[in-house]
DNA sequence: GATAACATGAACCGGATCTTCCGGTTCCGG
DNA sequence: CCGGAACCGGAAGATCCGGTTCATGTTATC
């Protein structure tokens, strides 16, 4: 492969990277060339459809959270500063156009294994947080995956957006509730 | 008018409400109108164009919305509770109607200051329960009219989804973290 | 310098939606 | 009950929009 041609490769995966995270996966071929500074023909010939461009950057994406998420399961922290940290990993990812890929009705096999194969494990670290008591329990793990997802992907999610804050504060463990009023304690 | 020709228009301004709040802004015509059991004709009749229709259940949501926020913000209760029942009230609402009408550069005028007062309200709620330390104050209310507009301009929004539920906790002011170990206090 | 690989973007294509239109139907006053 | 005006239906036409192609011009490599 000629050196100008593996360069605007890059060139397009970087663009189309960077455009699916900021404004979703409906971004057209034309602004995902201009944005690489290159004409439409040579996006299609580097790769042969729009959905081929749309699987390579998921799976990538995918690829490598499940690396990340891989590596903070492992590690022998609290689950749940694993969760918040995964959460803030995320931020800036296409995962909206992974999500739209994997809603839709036949989604390309390896896509579909990955993002089980994340899935499961978020799955895995929210039930393991709740047992250590930093999770709310009043929810199914699956659910707790469904809304960290709502929070992750989203076209232009930033890690300290106050949406992102707010909902993992809401699914943090409820403080015990206050003492009630006019109670005297004295805290050990 | 007709009869018949009243009750189509309330059949196609109920089909589009429910499949407008159900399945957001990009339903087809020919959606509603089945929806309706009529023709496509009969909705044209009654409506000029998909923007004619769009405005009108936007605009009457709004203003709904904004009689009951203005009955909630006149009753002497904590403003947090006010903007809990304020959120449970959307649910079901063609609220993401409403923001796609908004965001849209040159929205119709009408729907433009519904939303703005439906805003500046929420956000003197916020405010307020801001003052009252119900609700967190490391926000500024414009950011938590944003969030709770994340949580209720979803297509299929319920009143007591986990989101919801979820954002709401997380907007709660923090119970107090805990006096310092060691401390002794008094509760009034 | 020759050649094959590569880049370009205007033109083409498909399908999805909006909108029109006219034959058929339904209501309503007389 | 009847006539006609208002209304309904849904196929056909107009329009839009993005994906894809391809003939032409350019550039890296040997």
């Amino acid at each position: 492969m000629r050196a100008d041609a593996r360069r605007n490769r890059a060139l397009i995966l970087d663009a189309a990277l960077d455009l699916f995270a900021t404004c979703g996966p409906a971004v057209s071929m034309e602004e995902i060339a201009r944005a690489a500074g290159l004409g439409v023909g040579t996006l299609y010939r580097h790769f042969p459809d729009r959905q081929a461009l749309q699987e390579q950057i998921a799976a990538d994406t995918l690829r490598r959270l499940l690396s990340a998420l891989r590596d903070l399961a492992a590690r022998p922290a609290p689950a749940w500063e694993a969760l918040v940290l995964f959460v803030r990993h995320c931020a800036g990812l296409p995962l909206a156009l992974a999500k739209t890929l994997v809603d839709d009705a036949s989604p390309p096999p390896e896509v579909a294994e990955l993002t089980g194969d994340v899935n499961g494990l978020i799955a895995r670290l929210a039930e393991q947080a709740q047992r250590e008591g930093s999770l709310r329990a009043d929810l199914p793990p699956r659910e707790v995956v469904d809304l960290l997802s709502v929070a992750v992907c989203r076209p232009g999610a930033r890690a300290d957006d106050a949406l992102t804050t707010v909902i993992l504060d809401g699914l943090k463990a409820p403080t015990a509730v206050g003492p009630a009023r006019g109670a005297a304690v004295t805290v050990d």
